[in-house]
Order: C-alpha cells, then sequence, then structure tokens
DNA sequence: TATGAATGAGTCTTCATTCAT
DNA sequence: AATGAATGAAGACTCATTCAT
C-alpha cells in the first residue's frame, strides 16, 4: 500500500479500549446483566431477534427467565441495553484524532484503519452493527441510538478528513461524503458476504475473515486513487469520463 | 482513468431485461401472485418479515388471507418466492460479459456498473437483497439460493475479470477476490446508510440516493487506484508527509 | 303502608323491557358475543374477574380462546361489554316516572318497586352490579359507566322524588339523599347477605331470594315512616293527591 | 325519632372496646405482624386481593418479601389473619346487649347504632366486611369466618329483638328477619354508594361518609315505621297487599 | 431473624393455518 | 375460486414462594 510507516506518530494512545476486564471474584449480581447481553447477542445473531426466545436468552446465560426480568424490564430493553453497551467501543477515541488531523488523511489511516479491523475481529463487537442492520426496521431506537452515538460522529469526521485534503491540494478532488463510503464499505461488503452468505475468501476458514488481506489491497487501491490528477504531465493524464 | 473506448465490444445487447412484461390483458388471477409477492416485499422491507402478518400481505394485495393460501402453501412459501422470482433480475446477463471480457476491466466496468446501477436504484430490485441480508439467519434458504443463482455467478465472474487483468499487467498486483468487494462494497455502504440510518447524503431528498455522484465517487478514485504501480519512476512518488 | 292501590294510573308502560328475543334461526357470528359474556358474567360472579380465565369463557361459550378475540380486543374489554350491555337494562324506563311524578311518593314506589324487585331477581341482571362492586378498585372504568348511566340517573331522580314530597308535606321532613339509601339499602343487604355469606331467610331454598317478604315488610315499615309527623293537626293527615 | 329514652337501661358497659391497645414499650418484632395486616388491607382495599403484590404489602409495611414470609405462610394466610383479627371488633359486645333485651326494640337501637356507626367510621373496621365483599367469591374461608362469628351472632339476636317485639305488640307485625335487613341495608348502601362509585351525600368532602345524618333519617323512617297499626281508628288502616 | 435474588408455573395475547360455506 | 371465522400452539411477562447468605 502507499501508506508511509515511517511517518507515523507515538500511536500508543490509540488504544483499544480494553473492554470489560474480567474481575476474578466477581460478585454473581453485578455480573448478571453483562452475561445476559453476551448470551442474547450470540442469539441475535444466531436466530434472529424475534425468533430469539427470551427464556433461551436465560438459559444460555444459567439464569432462569424470572431472573432476566430483574435486570431487564422487557426484551426490548435487553437489545437496546446491547447496543448501548457497544456504543463507544466501536469506533473510540478514533474520532478525535480524525478530527484534530490535518493535511493528507492517508498516513492518519494507515494506522487507524488497522485498529478498526482489529476491533471489529471480535465477533461481540462487530455483532452489534450486524444486529442492528437486521433490527433496524422493527427496532428503530436501535438504529437512532446508533447513529447518534457512532455513526453520527465517525462519519461527520471522516468527511471532514477528506474536505480538508481536498481543499488542501493532497488527494484527488472527491466528494468527501462519497469517499467515506469507499472507504468502509468493502469492510462492510467482506463481513456480509460472510455473514449472510458464508461467502469468505478462498482458504478461509469458516469464521475466518482474512481482514488483513483485504485491507491491504482496499488500502493499496484507495489510497493510490485519493492521489490528485497528475496533472505535470499530461502524458500519464487518465480519461476519467464515463456514464 | 484508463478506459479504453475503442474496446468496447458491442454492448447493446446489455439490457436493463425488463421486469415483469405487463401482459396488456393479463387475466387477474394470473396476476394475482405477483401483487402478493410485491405486497408482501413492500411489507417485509417496512416491518421484517416476522412482524408483518399473512393478513396484512394479503389485504394490502387487495385479496383474503385464505386466498393467499391458495397460492402459497405458508408463509415461508411467500418469501421464498420473492426471492426467487428476483433472481436473475439483478445481476441478469452481465455476467456473461464479464466472463467474455479479457484485458483492462476498467472499460467493461464503465459500461457495466452504471446499468448496475440503474437496476439498484429501483426499490423493487433492491430490496429483495435488503431483505436477504436481514432474514438471512431465520432463511437460510434465501441466501442460499441468492448465493447460489447471483453471488455465486457474479463473484466468481468478477474474481476472474480481475485475476486475469493482473496477470496479463493490466491492474496493480493485487487480490482479485479483495478487489470484487472493493468494488462493489461502496455500493453496499451507500445503500445501508441510508437504509438502516436514513444517512444520506447531504441535499438528498429521503428516498433519493444519488448513486451517480458516488458512482462518479467510486470509480475515479478505484480505477485510478488499479493503475499498475508506476515504480519504474519514481519521480511520480508522491511526498504524503503533512504537518 | 301507606299505599293506595285504588290510585295506580296505568302502568303498562313500564315494561320490563323484553331482553334478548332469542331468536330461532340465529346466525352464529351474530350470537357470539353475547354468549361470550354469559359465560364470562357466569364465571366472573362465580370466580372474580382476575381468577377466570380467557381460556374459561371461552369454553364455556363454547368457542376456542383464539376466537374470543375476534370479538373483544382483550379480557378487560368483556367485562366492560359486560357492563355496558347492562347498562339500562337495570333501571330501564323507570327514571322517567319518577322524574314526572308529582305528590306523595309512595302510590308510584308501589308499582315501581315490584318492577325492580322482578328484575333484580333475574341473576343476570343482578350479577352486573354485583360484579361491578367487585371490581370497582382494579376497574374503575366499570365504576364509572355504571355511575354515569345508571346510578347518575336513577338516585337523582329519586332523590328530587323525595324532596319534591317534603316540599309539599306529603312525607315526614327528612333528608331525600339518605331517604334513597333508606329505601333501596334493604335490597342490597338482601342480596349481598345471600350472595356473599350465603345467609337466606329461614325456610329459602339455595338462590331462591324470597324478594317478595323483603319488599312487603320493607315497604310497610317504610311507608309508614315517611308519614307526616301527626303531632300538630292529626285531621290534616294524608293528603296524598298528586298530578 | 320514635324512641322512648327513658325505657333505657345502664348502658355504661357498652364500651367501644378500644382496639390495637398500643403499648408503649412494644419491642418492634412483636408489632410487625399487626403493620402488615395493616399494609395489606390498605392495599387490599385500593386494588384488590389479586392486584396487590406480596412485596407491596412487605414494603409498605416496611419489610422485606422475606419477612414477611417468617411471619405468614401465604398471601392467602394475610387476608385470612386480617379478618381473623378484625372479627369482634366490629359487633363487639352489642350481640349480649340485644339478647338480653326484652320489649321495645326502639331504645336499645337508640343507644347502639349510634356505637355500631361510630365503629364503622374507622376505615380499619369497616375495610374487613369490604373487603370480604369482594374476595367471597375466591377465598369463601373470608366470608364463612366472617359469617361464623360476626353475621352469624349479630343477626339472630336482631332478629329475636324484632321477634319478641312483634309478639310482645312492642312493634308492627312484620318478618323480624326481613326487618334486620331493613335496619342495617340503609348504612350498607351509604357505605357502597361511597365506595364503589364516590358518591357522597352532597356537601360531604370525599371520605367524609356523614354518617349521623343518614343515622338520623333512617332510624327516624325505621322506628316510625314500626309503630304497631294505628288499630284505635280502623277507618285510617291501610290495605298493604302488593304483588 | 432478615434479605432480596432466583425460580417457574400460570396467563394473556398473537397469528399462521385450516376449513365450512 | 374465494372468504373470513375458527383454531391452538407459542411466547412475553408476572408474581407467589423459596433459600442461600
Amino acid at each position: 500500500m502507499t501508506a508511509q510507516p515511517e511517518d507515523q506518530p507515538e500511536t500508543d494512545q490509540v488504544e483499544t479500549d480494553q473492554p470489560e476486564t474480567e474481575p476474578k471474584f466477581r460478585r454473581r449480581k453485578e455480573a448478571r446483566p453483562d452475561e445476559i447481553l453476551d448470551a442474547a447477542l450470540d442469539l441475535f445473531a444466531e436466530k434472529g431477534f424475534d425468533r430469539t426466545r427470551v427464556e433461551d436468552i436465560a438459559s444460555r446465560a444459567g439464569v432462569s427467565k424470572g431472573a432476566l426480568y430483574l435486570y431487564f424490564p422487557s426484551k426490548d430493553a435487553v437489545i437496546e441495553a446491547l447496543v448501548h453497551r457497544a456504543v463507544g467501543s466501536f469506533v473510540g477515541n478514533m474520532t478525535d484524532h480524525i478530527t484534530a488531523w490535518r493535511g493528507d488523511p492517508r498516513p492518519l489511516l494507515t494506522r487507524l484503519v488497522p485498529i478498526f479491523v482489529e476491533r471489529v475481529s471480535d465477533p461481540r463487537v462487530l455483532g452489534v452493527p450486524k444486529l442492528i442492520i437486521r433490527e433496524a426496521p422493527s427496532h428503530p431506537k436501535l438504529a437512532e441510538m446508533y447513529r447518534e452515538q457512532v455513526i453520527g460522529t465517525a462519519f461527520p469526521a471522516l468527511t471532514a478528513l477528506f474536505s480538508q485534503a481536498v481543499e488542501g491540494g493532497f488527494i484527488r478532488k472527491i466528494d468527501p461524503e462519497m469517499a467515506v463510503r469507499c472507504l468502509i464499505g468493502p469492510f462492510l461488503m467482506h463481513v456480509m458476504l460472510e455473514d449472510v452468505f458464508g461467502i469468505r475468501p478462498s482458504g478461509a476458514a469458516p469464521g475466518e475473515l482474512k481482514l488483513a488481506t483485504l485491507l491491504d489491497t482496499h488500502l493499496s487501491i484507495f489510497f493510490a486513487g485519493l492521489d490528485p490528477d497528475p496533472s505535470p504531465d499530461p502524458s500519464l493524464q487518465k480519461d476519467m469520463s464515463h456514464g
């Protein structure tokens, strides 16, 4: 790819924000809600919200149906809590870094995208947006929460990142909003192919996503494609007209 | 981009293959199943399969609940017929053109992608894959049909298209399977943003997708990014340092 | 008592308003709601609302649980419909007669009370107010309906009846509102004794109310007790003429 | 009214038998059951037995749900204890006085009824019979206890009181059992109007019963109505027969 | 004693499917 | 062919009761 590793500043402050440090001697009561949410996420991912019985969630979490209702007032509350818990762990503090950046976005993306990819590699993390995609029509609240907390912060930041880069002449003149879709889309496609159709890259085991290969391919194309028009040498000029 | 217009074979036979050729003197009876499927698609898209009542489908189709069962043996059969009907209308005969192509894929894609985009602009056409994405866990049969009939033909064809182009040195050395994800992903992302979160490009009306803008942006980046590595001439290398 | 039978005007217009003339060849659909209400009333009276299962109501009415929900949207709706149906059949058109009356109320009551008693002798009619008494705290709506439609018309009418009689000197100077309680109370007592405690007059079979005996006893005491204080001039005693 | 004050025997021994003699230095533990019963009575009166949760009773009584089960083996036991506790405090020792009485009952009633009225003015006292009326069908045991301990002693005593009075010619020839209903009924009516329908005498504040007014009205009518037929002047004799 | 977390039987309600008309 | 009344299996949720602490 076109990313320059040598340009990397200290990236240690971009942590994968340790999720739920599991205390060894946890008290039952306090862990229950999380255990229930974990069970629910698994089942929702497997069978969908409507096909998952509350009793199934409870028994997978190792509690009785009634106990679940001690922690959540309804089945809907479970899925909402699921999304609520996940909000933040997806984009984390990446947004701040994006917003602060000035200049060519590629060095920044070279560092952030792998972090993003690593997070997405955790099925528990990836499960939530996949769940939202499925349940959005019946649970608009979920989509709304995610839009406000996650998409609504990350996308504008990325849009601005591209926008300032275009203005500064660091990259080709493209529509920044669309460029964001071009940046993220391939990952979504990749994940959905596996999730919906079980289509994996040749040689990948079930569940194995080979995100690294996608990352390499995508960023090498995308970053090269972002290069400003090489107007200095008109002979290399491409004909871009189409449709 | 690198598209060579002169390389174009006759593409006029790539029609948008008229969906539902509406016979002028159709008899009511014969149209019923299609009307039911149309109604079902609308409702499934709006509320999801499980939240849509058979009675709702029937009444939206203008028939009684019992009549629906004259045409379809079960609710599951309705959604399966829905997918069955749609199979083929999505990629149509594009696959054949792709398979036959040799050389730089960009000129071909320059012609095919807009056709693809036009098809996808019909909500009825786009509705089916969106439906499958949602209902896949509870209806693996749907995903399987779609994978076999649509994805399973189109994706390998595109993979082969990139593969031979890499081998021929027409494009950068990239993983062809991943390149397909990079080609299609931005469209999926675009559509899902609108569908799931109601996020549209600034200035777009609800329901308006502005696919043309996406197409321009995406292909300009993607095609440029596919250029073989211009390593021979390091002077073209860009300085990507920033403040 | 002081009632003068000879004073009775034609009372034929005070009918017991024929309840539900049962059509021999009724269609199922139309009769169902009433059959369900009948079944519900029986069961509510026997076990109370909360202890009666919807399924019990349905099966006593000879339909399935699901069928009940074709006619009533909820269990609460059943008990509300029950009260709604009963409203009017209790006091019927007696209120009009009461309101129109002028003069000594006793001749009027001599005619109306037996009609009231006869109506109350029908367990289906009496069941509704008994039900309301029990369910009022959990279903304030029922009590409200009954208060507005039944008590709210009958009691003010009776109060006015006594009020004008006091003013006209036809009866003792008593508080008209309290007099109404004295008129109706013994019947309520009688009914509740039987209903709640199974206490019946000696010699009465279970379910037999012997309302006639109560009526005789009560009205003889009550009417005599209404006589204006005979102290001043006994010769002026009892002018009972009225309009 | 027609009561003869000069006929009064010494009534001082008819006390309102102080309910719940509150020991100054009671230990918390000993008061618990009573506090629970008080809480239960309040809630049962407000929402009915079935709609009151054990937890609600406990928390209103200031104890935990588990603690309630230290004092009562079941929810049913609570309501039974409630009635058990109340038995005796309603009619108290009035029955003995009634049984011992000979002659015109009116002087006795003139003294006893106000005492009765005063007792039922305490909502906690009145709450129990109201509760029994509501819960009788689901808790026949309650009605049975009350019938045996309260109604079963008071009503026969009153019946005998009227019976000997009729035989002695002190009052009109009426059915003694029915006369008891006429004596008590107006109070029941009054109380139920307020409780079930919120219907109060005009000018009464919510919860205010104005029992004194009822008492005056009722006894003045009832006592006058009990006067033996004024046989001295047969010409005034009324024909009392009716249907 | 006292707590309140946990249990699971019980009930209302929904809705896919059937079938008499 | 068409209707829509009827069925009953299934699932969310409640709450009396238990019991480990």
